[in-house]
DNA sequence: TGCCAGGCAGACA
DNA sequence: TGTCTGCATGGC
């Protein structure tokens, strides 16, 4: 359980909340488990970023790994942030839970870099419709198309919620024309709205994943797939089973929209990184169902880890 | 300029 | 059933 105290930073009213262990904002948020953030800030021992919740714009900042800093009210802080950021979830019990079923030592090295790494819990259709985007895809590009279609369908929260200045300084003040070629500040689109004005979503490039987008959208307003039941359902194979109906969603995609969706922990996506990291490290062979009900914690520290060994060669 | 990216579907053996 | 290839696009 967390502890929230009240605190004035600078100009603004913020919740600061600790007691809930190791978290590293910039990892969590840039792992490439969400790409609806923007880094508002930094300087020296602070970093803040601002992120897309819904029709909510959330300004979190961090000032070491034993807090964060929410900049908002308690009301919206109760209902969107701690959800989000899954802020009741113990993450160390969870890690004691990895580690006591492997004996790999190169697991405990990378649980240990990237134990500050928390399972974000996203909005399910925007979590499924994201990670089509992703496949075969870059993280940069993923972020640009996904602002892109946002601007094309979504709400703009920046004018909505009256910011009186850009909060990624880009322009004076938030306008409509300035915000769209932006997209940073727009509400994620519906399945509906995709489904009414598919030529919206053109216009971000989207190429070959543009009928897979499509075929998604219409299968989830038509209620052909029911996010709500899968779900209520909480079973990692049921997921699996109904997501995969989509054309364009294998195993992949399907075991990151449960992830990072609908908050199956045991959930384990495989792709070029976690291949390359099995291959190398686990002698091409890793059952995830040795790694019990919290898999999906562990392939984030092997993603994690392996990704910033071949950024930075000397971890 | 060329390789590669949080993959998948379809063809083929 | 397993393997191979094409797919759109742009970041690096």
């Amino acid at each position: 359980m967390f502890h929230k105290k009240s605190e004035q930073i600078g100009d603004r009213e913020a919740i600061v909340v600790s007691g809930f262990g190791k978290c590293s904002l910039t990892d969590t948020l840039e792992c490439g488990q969400a790409f609806r953030y923007e880094r508002t800030s930094e300087r020296e021992g602070y970093v803040e970023y601002m992120t897309v919740i819904g029709d909510t714009l959330l300004f979190v900042g961090q000032r070491d790994a034993g807090e964060l800093i929410f900049y908002t009210d308690d009301k919206t802080f109760e209902k969107v942030a701690v959800p989000y950021f899954t802020l009741n979830t113990d993450y160390q019990k969870i890690k004691e839970d990895i580690l006591s079923r492997t004996d790999s030592e190169w697991l405990m090295r990378a649980a240990d870099a990237a134990e500050g790494v928390v399972i974000l819990r996203q909005e399910p259709w925007e979590t499924l419709f994201s990670f089509i985007i992703s496949q075969n895809n870059n993280i940069p590009r993923i972020r640009k198309i996904i602002r892109a279609i946002s601007a094309e369908y979504g709400e703009n929260l920046a004018i909505k919620n009256g910011l009186s200045r850009c909060p990624l300084g880009k322009c004076d003040s938030p306008s409509e024309e300035a915000c769209r070629a932006c997209g940073a500040c727009y509400s994620f689109p519906t399945a509906e709205s995709v489904v009414k004005f598919p030529e919206g979503l053109l216009p971000s490039h989207p190429g070959f994943r543009y009928k897979y987008l499509l075929d998604a959208a219409e299968k989830v307003y038509s209620g052909e797939i029911s996010l709500e039941k899968i779900a209520e359902a909480m079973s990692y194979e049921y997921t699996l089973e109904q997501l995969k109906r989509i054309k364009g969603v294998g195993d992949k995609v399907a075991s990151c929209a449960a992830l990072f969706g609908f908050g199956n922990l045991e959930a384990f996506p495989v792709d070029v990184w976690m291949k390359r990291a099995i291959d190398v490290y686990f002698d091409g062979v890793l059952d995830h169902t040795s790694l019990g009900k919290y898999a999906g914690v562990a392939q984030q520290y092997i993603f994690h880890y392996i990704r910033n060994l071949e950024k930075n060669a000397d971890i």
